[in-house]
DNA sequence: TCGAAAGTTCAATAATATTTGAAAACAAGG
DNA sequence: CCTTGTTTTCAAATATTATTGAACTTTCGA
């Protein structure tokens, strides 16, 4: 296979990726491009590459940006500016942690406690089976919530110590 | 709070949540009625609850029912079809993972496998690039199906044992 | 075996999300 | 402080995805 062709291989597989996890596909694109590129790019060669328009690059770039996936960088000599992505791969992922935790799992957690409060005869099987779906999940994700943290602070191998501390 | 409102509120933050995830709306929303009612439910118990179609309401219990989180009950003196979702919340959690695992995480390792034989000089800086990009997403990949495996076959508190291990 | 009730399918439609492109804002160099 | 190249914005257009509902199929009881 030539590099081209791995290179669109990719870009677009990991464009399907994302919309399978709630990412819009234009910025899995325009991250997978980052992602493979050698040197960053500017608006233009992104756009050229895979084909999009102006106000789409920019949107999806400063997106990408806001989760601290992208930086602006400035080449000295060059009036445009440039993209780059974060290149060390378990970064990206302990970044994409650190967002998707603080954007869903935090709010998700904060309303369970809201739920909890509700009113009504506890020997009410109606109001029983929600107050224990509602407490189960605010525990797993008390649980998750915490673990999540230790992820983002720890090293690249945590998985794999993980894993033989257990099996062992 | 009404259990009515907390219910309702419950289940529209879920299809919300669940839109983040690559999951439609509706199919979270089933989802979750079925997991705070206390009795399993027919088609039409969850169309009136829900407000929505005969076939939308078909459709994503079957598609529940593939990713095994909600069986088909038969209740004797009954005609209707009745349906009840798992309660265990870590055996919901661990079925997802089970299921996305194997839907999105294994095809894009195989992936990976294709793309890391790119013809081309490897002195080559672009080249160079792609091959790290790809080798380094396929080491932490792997690295995650194999901690993810452990998951599934874990106990709940191995996040919190894990946690636990790791503080110690 | 028939008829009614229940379940399923899918083309048409509606809702939602994404993309475009042109106009406006901004920034750097002269 | 003006010109030009660059970036940003956002309403309208497009594309994608979800939903409806009526026709069709299946199932069950008599």
């Amino acid at each position: 296979m030539k590099l081209t062709e791995a290179r669109q291989q990719f870009i677009s597989s990991w464009g399907a990726f994302g919309t399978h996890w709630g990412i819009n596909r234009t910025m899995a694109q325009i991250h997978a491009l980052l992602l493979i590129s050698s040197d960053p790019l500017t608006q233009d060669d992104v756009m050229e590459e895979l084909n999009i328009s102006r106000g789409n690059t920019n949107m999806n770039i400063r997106e990408l940006i806001n989760w601290g996936l992208v930086e602006r960088v400035l080449l000295q000599g060059h009036r445009k500016e440039y993209f780059a992505a974060e290149k060390d791969i378990w970064k990206v992922v302990k970044q994409i942690v650190r967002e998707r935790k603080k954007r869903e799992l935090e709010p998700m957690l904060q309303l369970l406690d809201k739920l909890e409060e509700v009113e009504g005869d506890k020997r009410d099987k109606n109001v029983k089976s929600f107050l224990t779906t509602v407490s189960n999940i605010k525990k797993l994700g008390n649980q998750a919530d915490k673990t999540l943290d230790t992820m983002i602070n720890a090293e690249e191998n945590w998985f794999l110590n993980t894993l033989l501390k257990i099996i062992k």
